[in-house]
RNA sequence: GCGCCUAUAGCUCAAUCGGAUAGAGCAACGCCCUUCUAAGGCGUAGGUUGCAGGUUCGAUUCCUGCUGGGCGCGCCA
């Protein structure tokens, strides 16, 4: 309907322009805008506000004019029934009501209502998540993975062909740190021994890992399968058994978050496949690398980082940023002209040296590229107290624990209802409690009642058909209009989540049109005996509990028909 | 010291690439279950949008400078 009413005004523009009114190069971006007030119409435009100094007249002077030429076109008074001048000069749109009501039908036919095409198949790859194997998930993950999953869903909903990846350091420092970790617990050793490694894993769980090495379990992760030799001396081992140990670990987390992968990249398979060494030798070729102290340096100052960075250490191994350019530039050569990653903002200054990696690359590769969403840090709170995030010391809430704890929808939710740019507090206690506290129930509950008026319609045998469209007509409360508007605006709110990268504007919506739901199911009786009523509110209620869960289903949450 | 994020009602958060009177939930108070699920609804109260300037018809939004909070600033990842 936006669009109906912009190209109308396109249309308008040219006229004036034509007849003097406006000057030729004038290039309106014509805003109309759903209004918060009823009062002001359904839609409102801001042309004549834009238009008003060009052309040199007053705003609302302009406005009549613009309103005077619209009204002469037959069409367009066929969908919008009033226009009023309002404030400073908007134009205000009321919708007549076989255009409020035409959503119905569309909903109720349109299996993919609030899809669109504007990725136009393109491939995009989200690499989430990305924990190294060295223990369980946190809740930091936990907002990686929701944040991660729901722009899948979005991009996906919008036309775009998605990979979800994840990436992880199975061979560094912090790998080998785990293994003595294991191999400390296997000989028996605990942290208060003398001999226990240096910031060794302290966790619980480590010891887990060791009694299954000494088990000799078979463990299968990522395609790979890896049995114990129980041998406490063989350190080869008890680091391929530890790694594929947790990542399983892992993978049985975000399984239960209703998160799957399509790829798990290693990082060694980088060193493997010498496409570290291809990169390096690239950046050298290219003139962007110096020797200085035993090292080799990378001149990212060039492409806007405050200094140049080591690429190479003096003991001949690589700095961490060096494999993740020859990870981007292999994305890069895997033909994803869009990448996004999602990450915690705690690493986020490896954004500059990998862009500016990829960059002295000299392979065309756009200089904004890839793309990232940073998500700020969780706090976590159980009975009123901060609880500590620290992977080494073993005392993090990890996300297994609040999915068990508070269960994987109200997690979800909680974790991808927030601007990722936020920070984030979790209060357990809070999200665990069977009250309404809990907002994702609000949602789910007003889905529930629809269900439920669906099944009692059915009991009582009150049919009705998708094409009853004349009856939509009846569709004449506040309430009811209210809905309406809000259906209506679902593909638009999808969209723009998706554009901005931005899941927690769906549970906004989502918690608007529960709210909305909610009012009107209070306000008026469905099951009514006037059949025209009736069908026309049955109609409504599906269209309504169709957008609710699709709406759910981009957060992964999930849509009871009973509570 | 430098970089990124952030500051909105008592609390947790929204606010459409700058729009009209800044909105929800929780907490507080008052109502509504003989009616399709009260995990709900209706109403009241609650604000100098951290501070000071600037840009403009219009600023929570953009710019500058302060102040407070978080994260980062390693030949760790």
């Amino acid at each position: 309907m936006k669009a109906f009413i912009s190209e109308h005004l396109d249309l308008i523009v040219a006229q004036l322009k034509s007849d003097q009114l406006l000057p030729e190069d004038f290039q309106p971006r014509i805003q109309i805008d759903n209004t918060k007030d009823k009062a002001h119409g359904d839609l409102a435009c801001n042309l004549a506000l834009m238009a008003a100094k060009p052309a040199g007249k007053k705003p609302r002077d302009l406005a009549e004019i613009i309103v005077q030429r619209l009204q002469a076109n037959t069409d367009f008074c066929q969908k919008v029934s009033k226009m009023e001048i309002a404030g400073p000069g908007f134009i205000n749109f009321f919708l007549s009501q076989a255009t409020l009501t035409s959503v119905v039908s569309q909903v109720l036919e349109d299996e993919a209502f609030g899809q669109s095409n504007v990725g136009q198949g393109e491939k995009v790859q989200i690499e989430f998540v990305s924990a190294n194997p060295t223990g369980p998930l946190h809740i930091g993950h936990g907002r990686g993975a929701a944040v991660g999953d729901c722009l899948s869903r979005l991009l996906e909903a919008t036309g775009w062909q998605v990979t979800r990846e994840f990436y992880y350091n199975d061979a560094g420092a912090q790998i080998d740190n785990l293994a003595l970790s294991v191999q400390a617990r296997a000989k028996g050793l605990g942290p208060e021994d003398a001999s226990w490694p240096k910031d060794g894993y302290q966790g619980d769980y480590i010891v887990d890992v060791a009694n299954s090495f000494l088990a000799g379990d078979t463990v299968i992760a990522d395609d790979q399968q890896v049995t114990a030799n129980a041998d406490v001396n063989d350190l080869d081992a008890i680091r391929r058994f530890a790694v594929a140990f947790l990542r399983r670990e892992q993978d049985l987390d975000l399984k239960a978050f209703g998160v799957a992968f399509d790829v798990y990249y290693l990082e060694s398979s980088l060193y493997q496949e010498g496409l570290v060494e291809a990169a390096v030798k690239k950046l050298i070729d290219n003139g962007f690398t110096y020797e200085e102290g035993g090292a080799l340096w990378l001149r990212t100052t060039d492409f806007g980082d405050d200094k140049d960075r080591v690429m190479r250490k003096t003991d001949g191994g690589y700095t961490y940023f060096v494999p993740d350019v020859a990870y981007h530039l292999n994305k890069w050569q895997r033909g994803f002209k869009k990448v996004i990653n999602e990450q915690g903002a705690d690493h986020h200054s490896t954004i500059t040296r990998v862009r500016a990696g990829l960059q002295a690359l000299k392979v065309d590769i756009p200089e904004g590229w890839p793309d990232y969403v940073l998500h700020q840090m969780v706090t976590v709170m159980r009975d009123g107290e901060e609880v500590k995030i620290s992977k080494r010391a073993g005392s993090y809430v990890t996300l297994r624990d609040l999915i068990d704890e508070v269960g994987c929808d109200a997690t979800r939710y909680f974790l991808a209802a927030r601007a990722p740019s936020s920070q984030l507090t979790f209060d357990i206690d809070l999200a665990r409690s069977q009250t309404n506290d809990n907002p994702v129930y609000y949602i789910q509950y007003a889905h529930a009642r629809l269900a439920s008026v669906a099944r009692q319609a059915e009991e009582k045998g009150y049919s009705w058909s998708e094409k009853a469209t004349e009856c939509l007509a009846q569709l004449n409360t506040d309430q009811e209009q209210a809905v309406l508007n809000l259906l209506a605006r679902f593909p638009e709110v999808v969209k723009k989540a998706a554009r901005e990268l931005e899941p927690h504007q769906i549970a906004q919506y989502l918690r608007d049109l529960a709210a909305a739901m909610h009012s009107w199911y209070n306000a008026n009786q469905f099951l009514v005996e006037d059949a025209q009523v009736r069908t026309a509110r049955l109609m409504l209620a599906a269209a309504t509990r169709k957008v609710l869960a699709k709406g759910l289903d981009l957060l992964g949450v999930t849509a009871p028909d009973s509570m």
